[in-house]
DNA sequence: TGAAATGTTGGGGCG
DNA sequence: ACGCCCCAACATTTC
């Protein structure tokens, strides 16, 4: 009996539980993607996704060629697309990787309906988190809303599976259904905005796999250290590829634990991988919290609507060079380092009294790693209003955590290259610098670089007033 | 995964 | 030699 399977964010071959059935079923396997952005509701992916999720395409099709099969490409609402491909192959079944955000939630109940409507039987994987939300639980039987305790009990469930491999060879039909042409989706830009994006990533599972290894091999023993470091290459990178599910998170697991010289520093990743299913987790059984604060009463909050400051802030041109850095480099390579997220994100929340949502919308639409769940839990997090949310009180000076982070400024040099010839004693706070020492570095305040927009000691003493208020 | 304000301690300069 | 004061360094509290 041949089997549709219908890729969604679970790109890879290895590790796909929903493609390794479809092969032991032993019929032939038809690979599908639909391209439906209305079925993610207000959640379609944004402009630096699509970059991505085409060339991730374009990798996942190379490799079903070299094993025999065809990737075939359709347009339009996944509950009329998968029926309809099913009676025109003669598929007798459907299996897909589960996903967790709420549309895609309600775009899989919509698919078994019609699915059950054509006679066509359904079967879903779980391939997409370590551990599945609805196995995770309080002993009251609720969701967890604290990371330590719910992490706790996803560890007392023991280590996740192992990962699969590959199928080898994938049994093809004996004719093929029409397909639409990649390119006819349109996922890429007009003007090529990617190419420094290119330059930093490469979409698809090899790209994933390579990776992966790299980062066993070079730094899951320094990653504790080294991730709090921008302008060092301390972190894994993996997240746009675990997004697409180009890598599974356990595929993610098992290459850190088994490379890693102290179990320790594998732990610090683990946990990382953890915070991921964690978000998961929080998302699926509070879907409302991607527009809504998860505490209520946050959303009385007196928030300030100033569209300037906001446009200073996503172009990179708030006047603090630490928070233009990685504003800059998000905007240039589609990415930015998880410490200088959490430094911005503090910046338009606190400092600018900006709603986070705001913020949120930005990064999803630049981010190549854009993703609903951690996107909604790191944005609550920095807010303050999400579960195990920073409190209120926390605000992250830019300046002190420039000398911190980067006490050399080689972070921000290479993204606010106008500041490049300032020592380092002035390029966390050049309105500090001397006449001499800005002249010497070619920097006109409030023409080369701008001015800060804000003063952060009067910042914070607004976000404390306004916070303190709810 | 904060930072500022406030409190405490102890070494050393100095009368 | 002794006590006083200053203040840096560290600790604790507060926002």
């Amino acid at each position: 009996m041949t089997t549709l399977v219908w890729f969604r964010r679970d790109l890879r071959l290895a590790d796909n539980p929903a493609l390794s059935a479809a092969v032991a079923r032993g019929g032939a396997v038809i690979p599908i993607y639909v391209w439906a952005p209305e079925d993610d509701g207000h959640w379609s992916p944004g402009a630096a996704s699509r970059w991505w999720l085409h060339h991730s395409l374009a990798s996942l099709d190379r490799a079903l060629g070299d094993s025999g099969v065809r990737l075939i490409i359709r347009r339009g609402r996944a509950s009329e697309i998968l029926p309809r491909l099913a009676r025109e192959t003669g598929a007798g079944q459907l299996f897909w990787s589960r996903l967790y955000e709420p549309a895609a939630i309600e775009a899989e109940g919509r698919v078994e309906v019609a699915a059950r409507a054509a006679g066509l039987a359904t079967r879903s994987f779980a391939g997409a988190l370590l551990y599945e939300p609805g196995a995770v639980q309080t002993a009251e039987g609720r969701p967890f809303q604290v990371f330590t305790p719910f992490w706790r009990a996803c560890s007392a469930m023991g280590p996740p599976p192992p990962p699969a491999a590959a199928p080898r060879l994938l049994p093809a039909p004996a004719a093929w259904p029409p397909s639409l042409s990649l390119d006819s989706l349109g996922l890429l830009p007009s003007i090529d905005w990617a190419s420094e994006i290119r330059a930093s990533f490469t979409p698809g599972e090899e790209g994933a796999l390579t990776r992966a290894q790299e980062f066993a091999w070079d730094a899951v023993d320094g990653y504790a250290r080294a991730r709090d470091r921008p302008a060092e290459s301390g972190v894994s990178r993996l997240s746009p590829h675990l997004h697409f599910g180009e890598l599974s998170p356990r595929q993610a697991w098992y290459a850190a634990t088994s490379q890693a010289a102290d179990p320790a520093a594998a732990e610090v990743f683990q946990r990382e991988l953890g915070w991921r299913d964690f978000a998961h987790h929080l998302l699926y059984h509070f879907p409302r919290t991607p527009a809504e604060p998860l505490r209520p009463r946050f959303r009385d909050l007196a928030w300030a609507d100033s569209p300037g400051a906001l446009r200073a802030w996503r172009r990179g041109q708030t006047g603090y060079p630490l928070v233009d850095a990685g504003m800059r480099q998000l905007w240039r390579t589609g990415w930015m380092h998880n410490r200088a997220r959490m430094i911005v994100a503090s910046f338009l929340v606190k400092d600018l009294l900006l709603p986070w949502q705001q913020g949120a919308a930005w990064f999803w639409d630049t981010l190549v790693d854009a993703d609903l769940a951690n996107n909604t839990l790191n944005w609550q997090w920095s807010a303050g209003c999400g579960a195990d949310a920073a409190p209120f009180f926390r605000i992250f000076n830019p300046v002190i955590q420039g000398k911190k982070l980067d006490p050399d400024g080689d972070y921000v040099r290479r993204y606010v290259p106008e500041l490049r010839k300032l020592p380092a004693r002035w390029i966390h706070e050049p309105w500090r610098a001397p006449r001499e020492a800005l002249a010497e570095a070619s920097v006109e305040l409030g023409v080369t670089y701008p001015e800060p927009i804000v003063e952060h000691t009067w910042a914070r003493h607004r976000a404390l007033d306004a916070f303190a208020r709810i």
